[in-house]
DNA sequence: TTTTTTTGTTTCATATTTAGAACTTTGTTT
DNA sequence: AAACAAAGTTCTAAATATGAAACAAAAAAA
């Protein structure tokens, strides 16, 4: 803990009653702030609404007022306004869940999903955010067409599944076929019976600006789907790229 | 505003920024707070995450650190009410009271019940919390499948019960067999005339989550019904794993 | 280009917050 | 009911943040 300052220290209690809720004491060993001056940062918060105190439990949790900021914040996402259609077309005619990322840094964070209506379905956590983007469809998207060209080498190539890709050879040739043919494919390396296919989302400057694909139980995306859905959503991403002006730079020679 | 402590006012930035991105002179105007303190706010705000500044918009706009955080709290909710009907199913099934539980550091509390229609029947108080958890089911639930890999050893094993396990060795073995069966058994270990079943719940990171119990009088939970109970409870608890999105790892629980 | 507006920085006396300890209250466990 | 643990309060000198104004830099406008 380097930051003294009482905002810093704020966060900090946010990001730790995100984990899970906590009583005083519990907030206390592990920050070690003195007491006198936690006791006052957590009333501030409580007044602010960014923390709940659940006095049956004497546990702090996460206010609501976070829920809403987040809220505000997926409504002022024009790329989630825009892709709505798209996933919905995408979602009937895949019947898988569609998932709508951005990238967000070395991360990749959820905004967006169209669950399937199938009963054995993907769960899949608006809010949520992944550094593994060396495991998933969607993440080596990002590795693929970020504009940060040297992002391979400053991320861990942390094992999560058997299936996972760790040896950074084969990964960038896995990169380089996936700038190639448009999109992306991932066969249980984030989590195992799971199977992605995710492309590229461009703004009309060039640059990523999202990532939409697919993600079904590896028992129902069969290799035989797997390059039509490929195709399919890296059509949907082109046209939503059109729609956030891109226009196609390579490939359109005269 | 009335507030002048740094924290409000960093509440007051984002709940603006909520509303739109914004230039600081805009920012300034709004919440008259002074030039240099603003800045010096806005500042640790984009260091936290908690605020993002797009360069060649010259803007302001909420940080994503808050998606993740608003991430964290509905991860944090749904357990109880994706429960409830395995809970009712259970509860017919087997005619006892059913709990559910949520581990809290090295204690046990407990967050939902549906109580036995049998006229003699366990009473259990939702909200909660034992310290004892080397001495019920639930508890030994914790020991077995918690994040903490120490926590048999931060625990002092307090006799409870003339039944109560407090020889660490024997708590030990007795722990690898939940592990190795996935659920537990507790023989008046907690109250006499009590005896608990109860099995893990997962959620999709594979943490322990929860845990799904029985409980009831000894007389009633006899030797015959404790294996066939136990294996009900562990596939009901399995069945709201998955719904939590946990899908279970090659060889790794149990 | 030069001017104007916006944004960001520096200084320093003053105001506020911090932290450690002792203490009170409240709830839990035995 | 007694013992204990957790939560919250109060007190201070010392540490830190604040804010007014002057300054500096960067964009945008003229």
């Amino acid at each position: 803990m380097k930051q003294k300052n009482s905002i810093s220290r704020a966060v900090m209690i946010l990001e730790i009653l995100g984990k899970r809720k906590m009583g005083f004491s519990e907030l206390y060993r592990i920050l070690l702030i003195p007491k006198a001056t936690l006791h006052r940062i957590l009333k501030i918060l409580i007044d602010t609404g960014m923390v709940r105190y659940i006095k049956e439990e004497r546990k702090y949790h996460l206010g609501y007022k976070i829920l809403s900021l987040a809220s505000e914040i997926l409504n002022n996402l024009p790329l989630r306004e825009i892709a709505n259609s798209y996933m919905k077309q995408l979602c009937e005619k895949t019947k898988e869940t569609v998932e709508l990322a951005i990238p967000d840094g070395k991360a990749i964070l959820y905004i967006d999903k169209r669950e399937s209506s199938e009963s054995i379905r993907l769960f899949a956590q608006i809010g949520s955010r992944y550094e593994t983007i060396h495991a998933s469809a969607p993440g080596k998207i990002i590795l693929a067409f970020s504009e940060d060209k040297e992002i391979l080498e400053k991320i861990p190539l942390k094992k999560i599944t058997d299936y996972t890709i760790t040896d950074i050879s084969e990964l960038r040739r896995e990169i380089e076929k996936i700038r190639k043919r448009g999109w992306a494919f991932d066969n249980q390396e984030a989590r195992v019976g799971v199977r992605r296919i995710a492309a590229p989302i461009f703004d009309f400057k060039g640059n990523l600006a999202g990532i939409i694909g697919i993600a079904g139980p590896s028992f129902r995306i069969k290799k035989e789907k797997i390059k039509k859905f490929g195709e399919l959503v890296k059509n949907i991403a082109e046209s939503i790229s059109k729609e956030l002006g891109y226009t196609k730079k390579e490939g359109v020679k005269w």
